[in-house]
This record gives C-alpha cells, sequence and structure tokens, in this order.
DNA sequence: GTGTCTTTTGAACATATGCTCACGGGCTGA
DNA sequence: TCAGCCCGTGAGCATATGTTCAAAAGACAC
C-alpha cells in the first residue's frame, strides 16, 4: 500500500514534469526549482514520464504515418533502408515522388570520398531517379548495369541509365552490351562467359547499392510492354508461379526465383540471396504490391523505396 | 509558386525531423545525417515543427488537466501562484489534496534562510495544512495571524493556527488576542488602536506569505455555522450583496470589500486591494465557486489552491 | 547582367540534458 | 535489533541542444 501510494505520487510527479517539460517549454532546471527536487531528479522525472507512456507524441502531418510506415517495413523485413512518401493523389502510380528520393540517395552515395561501385537495375522510378541525379565530379565511381540493354531484335534499349549516370559524375561505367534474353540456356551460358561479360558481372558482384525496380509478372508486365519477352513467355512464366521480376528474375509469391522459363536464358545478373549488398527496389502502384510482398519476405532485397499506399497495402 | 513548394518541402522536412527527434528517438546528429543537412539545420527543422504545431503533445494522466487549468487561472487572473490537485471522486470537498499542496508551499517557504513573515487566515484547508508540515526549526521565522480567535462568548476558537505552526518552526508567533467581532464600529476602532494589536497588524502587514481560506456567504457559511457570526449578520450581509468572505471580511461578485454591517465590526486585518503581498487562497467545493471567482476578479488574491473541478467551474 | 536586399547556412560557443558513480536512508527478513 | 539489500539521490562529467554571428546563396528591381 505504502509501495503503491509512493510509486502513484511519483507518478504524479512525472506527469507533472513531463507537463511542465514538453507543454509549458521549462527546462528541467526550472523544474527542479518548481517541484522541489534536484536537477537530476528532474530528469529522472521526464523520463520516467516517457518510459512509463503518460505522454505521447502526435505529428500532424502526412509525413507522420509515412514515418511510421518505413519503420514497420524496416521492421518487419529486417531492411537496411526505407523510405515512404506520400501519394501523389493527382498520379498514384506517378513515380516522381520516389525518383527523388532515388536521386537523393543516388547523390548521398556518390558523395563519398571513397570509390564506390553503384549497380543500376530496370524500372521507371530507376531512370526517372538518374535523370535528376545532380552532376557531381567523381570519376573514381563506377556504374555498373545489372542487365542488357539489347532488344530481342537487335535495338539498343531507349533508355541508358549507365550512361546517363556516368555522364553526370564523371565515373567510369560498365554497360552490358547484352541481349537480355538469349535463344536457349546453352547460349546464355556461353555468352556470360565471354570474358567482356564476365567482367561487368565482376565489378557488378562487388558493389556497394544496387538500385532496382520490380515488375509485376500479369498481363501488363512491363518487361512484356516494353518487348523484352514475348506473350507466351509471359504466360509460361506465370504458370511456373512467377509473381514479379527484379532485373528480369522472375520469382514467386513467397520470393524464392524460379528455376525455369525464361530464367534460364537471362543474361541479367542475378539476385544474391539473400541480398548481401545494399540492394534497394524502387516501385510503388497497386499493381505491385504483391511483387513487393514477395520480394521482401524472398530477402531479395534489403531496401525499399515506395508510397504511402504501396506501404500500407504491402503490410497489409 | 516556387516559395510555396519550397515551404511545403520545408515543412514535410521539418515533419520528418520532428518525427525522428520525438518518436523514433534520434538525436539532432542523427537526422543531420539522415537528411543530408548540418546538425544546426536539423535543430532548426526541429524547432519549426513545434513552432508550426506540427507536433502536439498529449499528457495521459489527470495530472494534465490540473497543470493546464491552473496555467489558465494564472494566465486569467495575472496569478503568481497557482495549483488545481485532481479531485478526490471519494470525498469531493475533503481538503485533504490542497492541504498537502499548502503544507508543502509554507515548508517551502519556511526553509529560507532569511527570515520571513508567514500570515495565517481562517479555512480548514489552512488548519490542515499547518498540522502537515513537518518540524523544522527555524526561530528567526515570524507566524502571525489575520484574525481574532476569541468567539462572541468569550472563548478562544478551538484551534489556534499559528501557535500550531510556531510549535513546528520554534519562530516567534503573533496570535490576535481579540473578539472576532466587536459590538460596534467605535469599539472596533478603539481596539485595534491598542499598542498590543497594533504591533501585530504592523507585523502582518509585512509579511512575505499570506495564505488565507475563502468562505461562502450563503445559508452554510463557515463564519456563522462556527459561531462568529448570527443568522441575522449573515443575512444583513448577503442583502448588502456578500458573496463570500476572506478573513471574516465579505465582499460582492466583483470581489470589491463590502463597506458596512459586520465589515465595520470586524478585528480582522483587512485585505490589501489589490493584493500586494503573496495572497493565496486555498479552497474548493461547488459552494465556494461563486466566492472564488469574485476574489480572483477583485485582485484580493494573486494565487490560489484548489481542486480541478473547481477550477473548472471557476474559468467557465 | 548587376548591385542590393533578404534569407539561409554552418562554425563556434553557451546552455541544457543524460548518465555514471558512490553514498545514504529506509525496508526486509532473520 | 541489526545486517543486507534496494532504491533514490546529488555531484560531476560527457553529450546534445539552442543561439549567435558572419558569410554565402537566392530573390528582385533596375
Amino acid at each position: 500500500m505504502a509501495a503503491s501510494d509512493s510509486d502513484k505520487s511519483r507518478l504524479d510527479d512525472a506527469a507533472r514534469a513531463g507537463w511542465l517539460y514538453f507543454i509549458a517549454g521549462h527546462t528541467q532546471d526550472e523544474i527542479a526549482r518548481m517541484l522541489q527536487v534536484s536537477r537530476a531528479s528532474a530528469q529522472r522525472l521526464v523520463s520516467l514520464c516517457l518510459a512509463e507512456r503518460l505522454i505521447t507524441f502526435r505529428l500532424e502531418h502526412p509525413i507522420a504515418s509515412c514515418m511510421a510506415l518505413a519503420a514497420q517495413l524496416k521492421e518487419r523485413f529486417a531492411l537496411v533502408h526505407c523510405e515512404v512518401v506520400p501519394t501523389d493523389p493527382a498520379a498514384p502510380t506517378g513515380a516522381a515522388g520516389i525518383a527523388e528520393r532515388c536521386a537523393n540517395l543516388l547523390e548521398t552515395t556518390l558523395r563519398a570520398e571513397t570509390p564506390v561501385i553503384i549497380a543500376l537495375g530496370t524500372g521507371r522510378a530507376v531512370r526517372a531517379a538518374v535523370e535528376r541525379v545532380t552532376p557531381i565530379d567523381r570519376p573514381e565511381h563506377q556504374i555498373v548495369s545489372l542487365v542488357g540493354n539489347i532488344l530481342a531484335d537487335g535495338s539498343a534499349s531507349f533508355f541508358d541509365t549507365v550512361g546517363r549516370l556516368a555522364d553526370r559524375t564523371g565515373a567510369r561505367h560498365y554497360p552490358m552490351p547484352l541481349p537480355f534474353l538469349m535463344g536457349s540456356e546453352d547460349e546464355r551460358d556461353r555468352m556470360v562467359r565471354l570474358d567482356a561479360i564476365a567482367k561487368v558481372k565482376a565489378v557488378a558482384d562487388k558493389a556497394d547499392l544496387k538500385l532496382v525496380g520490380i515488375g509485376q509478372m500479369d498481363q501488363k508486365a512491363q518487361m512484356h510492354v516494353d518487348g523484352f519477352v514475348t506473350r507466351d513467355e509471359l504466360t509460361e512464366m506465370m504458370r511456373l508461379g512467377a509473381i514479379g521480376e527484379i532485373t528480369g528474375w522472375a520469382y514467386d509469391a513467397k520470393g524464392r526465383v524460379i528455376d525455369g522459363g525464361i530464367n534460364r536464358r537471362l543474361t541479367s545478373i542475378a539476385p544474391d540471396v539473400p541480398a548481401r549488398a545494399m540492394t534497394i527496389a524502387a516501385a510503388l502502384g497497386p499493381a505491385k504490391i504483391a511483387a513487393i510482398r514477395a520480394a521482401l519476405t524472398g530477402r531479395l532485397i534489403n531496401g525499399l523505396i515506395t508510397d504511402e499506399a504501396t506501404a500500407r497495402a504491402v503490410l497489409a
């Protein structure tokens, strides 16, 4: 009884101290004088107030829920990096918001004094991010592509992400002058053993940061829309359980890379499982929710940049 | 447009910083690194977040509303001191809670090294407060009574507040060995001119702290219940507009001391208007609401110790 | 363009805060 | 009653925070 009584009055004092500190804005010194205790005790009361959750903070701003979602994703999937931006009501699938953050991430990485290797995958957000990177002179860095950029018809992919980023930084760059898909597994194997290609792979394996997009595997799959795979190839992968892809590598709902189909003819550099280097995906939109969740679950990535609506859905 | 845009992104960052600081518990240094700004800027963002009220604090504790009420009372009536304690649900008119705080106030004052003069008025809370004061040896202090303690029938008032407090401190004390009420104004004037009484008044005038009760002037008025005034005297004062009394001095709803009735025959020391010394009233209960509000309005007191329910009603 | 005015920035300093440690007072269980 | 334990305390220090000031970066008028 005596204990509970003194506990109670201690909590009362803690609440008082918390009020005076956070709400009235007094210093702990003033509070100490008011409550007739030493400053050290006032400090203890304030932390007790926090520890006992007598006081709560409420952030009245769209950003607040984004931060909370990012923290949850980071926790749930053991991510090394996660950012959630507010969903743009005008364009819920627009990549502008996340591209901005990706660009920022790239700039931060590029700003390093020690040489770094950045690997880039596919995706609108990745392309848009590169466009937004402010030029900075860093010739000692290296930029490497994770995917071939030659279409089935032999033409070069319209957007040379690696080249653009290299332009802006003066960094050495390693595009992958390869068809995205070879005709057979055998052909693929021979191709990737070529010295020039093996060197690109060697650089990519040492990448400090991999920034990739995530594609969903459905009728609207980007890799089909862009002409990298035929409808039949897409359908076969879906039959094999494919739900998403990263740099072309299709995986199922558990995030397991599928052994079969086009995965056997891909020239792209395969993801590490679990991801070793900082491997950050940029993706958003209702269509990609399952693909994102699977990639996180399977540890194909250890970082994510997305928007609020998508983050909420992935966690649901 | 550009301005509003940059403002917006600045607020976003402020919200982010606030979230990271208050909710995630990071230091401003960490936040600065995360947001790629200097620590000083991070600090600015955090204060901006506060200034823009993006973040709000909520204290989930009964004390919280008490603190808020005390702050409002202090502001509204320009008080030098105000405390509000939680209303005891078991005894809504019990003075225990406020007596505790009064005792604390007395102890704080008594703890001073330099000599102080404490004047005491009437009221249950004042009596109870004195009872709770921990003995402390302070012979250099002085305790003085603001009211006579002899009843109309010549017997001494049952509770000698001043004497009790003096016992506990070893302080010199000045009781007022006078009837509360004299037979006529003339008689009163002669009495208070007596050397012994004039000296008590001189001490009281120099008091550093006056702790008084507030009585309501209604059929249940304490001064009548205790036998200090007759029913007729009480009724006359009410007719003259009396709504409350402090040390016997009756005042109206505007807090103006009434010129007439028993006020002309009172031996008690009259309140300063406006109060000069720290003059703190201890009172609570539904019956006293109007009396408290009037005393505050008329500046008869510049401090108040009450409970939550009463504070709320006084402000309403 | 160009100069001026305003705003924002980071360095440096002054304060405030959080933490560790050794001490002391009060409860507990022989 | 008394030793032992535990909690709370304050001193003192390491860190973190808040503020000031001069200089840079923009904004704006011409």
